[in-house]
DNA sequence: TATTTTCAATATGTTCAACATATAAACGAA
DNA sequence: TTCGTTTATATGTTGAACATATTGAAAATA
């Protein structure tokens, strides 16, 4: 028996929405250059003006371009996650999901150890010292963004701080009523493992140290 | 000296976009539920139709709604990351961020190694063997999918599959064009040390299994 | 009665015409 | 030169209207 797969009737802001982002692939715009005005782009794709309004509007919330009032739209540095950010801030996420959330950044910097390993060196181990804050108190969520973006960057992977950064926003609750025990490991642990303990050291006091959000009920 | 932040003038579609979000929150209403009607959106927010559209419009690109054609507008599980989706299917991001979302993605699986280890018994073992295709042969991309679905649902957690289907698919081309050594593990392999060997000897195959998507230019 | 056809009500999709207004550039006065 | 003033421009917004697919009820048919 073969599915069929359901057709979805596509509207032409659909189309303009399409045709928009191959536009903007095709003519190597960058961050910061203006886009077409609306009357031009609804002259050339042949629709109404409401019509390619309501295609620029879809890349906004992609966080593709900004609209400078009464200037036009200018193209910027696609924001990744401003779809995820959204949909967090608005909580339409489970209390599950909003974990497996927390839980997949822990997994994506533990996983990364190694390369936080390699890549340390003097110079970013005291920028990194600068950010760890004090043993014994719980960092602010500036702080924790600040510190674990960093640890990412010595990793060398920027859109993963990117990827921290919304998460830590997005879930902030989560983060809030964190339930380390004693033996949770601090930022300034981390720091003193990362630079005189072994690459296994730092692997395991990072485990102990994202512990907290990777414990998950096991329910369902 | 104090930062001031730019004021974006907000436009009654993102208004309405917001009205929207909580709406949706707070109503309470499921996938698979009907929207109010766009005139009926229109009297309550005070705003034309036009601008209500253009909010709706932004939902659906947010992967939220779907619009059955002259029936309403459907409530969907939020498709968390259509937006990040989007942008790569237009090649918004250059080599080196694509790189990186298949690095975080190759991270991810490999913070998860030790959840994955727990979570094993001979059952999903067995789907997972299912699964893996055969030693010696490059899975193609629904393959690679299905394995590493399956691998990160045993770690137990839902959303990180969708996100590795999503990046997998998006940057498929770098999976096209990986660059395994002839020592670089397959499924099946993994398959044998998962079953068989201690978790060390589990994560460092999982290692060695990335290493190709790891592995970065260290350029820029 | 059961089944098919027809038809009107409905909600989305789309267009046209118009006005409001912030911005930048051109202009003119001090 | 510098500071207001004007003006053209592009976006933001509205209203009315029409097109059309869907649905459910009424009517016609067997």
């Amino acid at each position: 028996m073969v599915e069929l797969t359901e057709l979805k009737s596509t509207t032409l802001a659909d189309g303009v929405e399409d045709s928009l982002l191959t536009f903007i692939r095709r003519s190597h715009l960058e961050p910061g250059d203006l886009l077409p005005k609306e009357e031009e782009l609804s002259r050339q794709l042949n629709v109404s003006r409401h019509i390619v309004r309501e295609g620029i509007s879809r890349l906004k919330t992609l966080g593709l371009i900004e609209s400078r009032k009464h200037r036009g739209m200018v193209l910027t540095r696609p924001n990744v996650f401003a779809g995820v950010s959204k949909l967090a801030d608005a909580q339409l996420f489970s209390e599950t999901e909003c974990r497996e959330f927390v839980q997949i950044r822990a997994y994506m910097e533990l996983g990364m150890t190694e390369s936080i390993f390699r890549g340390k060196n003097p110079e970013n181990l005291r920028e990194l010292r600068a950010l760890a804050g004090v043993r014994g108190i719980h960092p602010t969520m500036e702080e924790e963004i600040a510190f674990h973006g960093k640890l990412v960057s010595i990793g060398g992977n920027r859109i993963g701080g990117e990827f921290l950064r919304v998460l830590t926003v997005a879930f902030r609750y989560i983060f809030e009523k964190r339930t380390g025990s004693d033996t949770t490991p601090f930022h300034m642990d981390l720091c003193d493992v990362l630079e005189t303990g072994s690459r296994e050291d730092f692997y395991e006091t990072m485990k102990k140290h994202f512990k907290p959000y990777i414990k998950i009920k096991e329910e369902r």
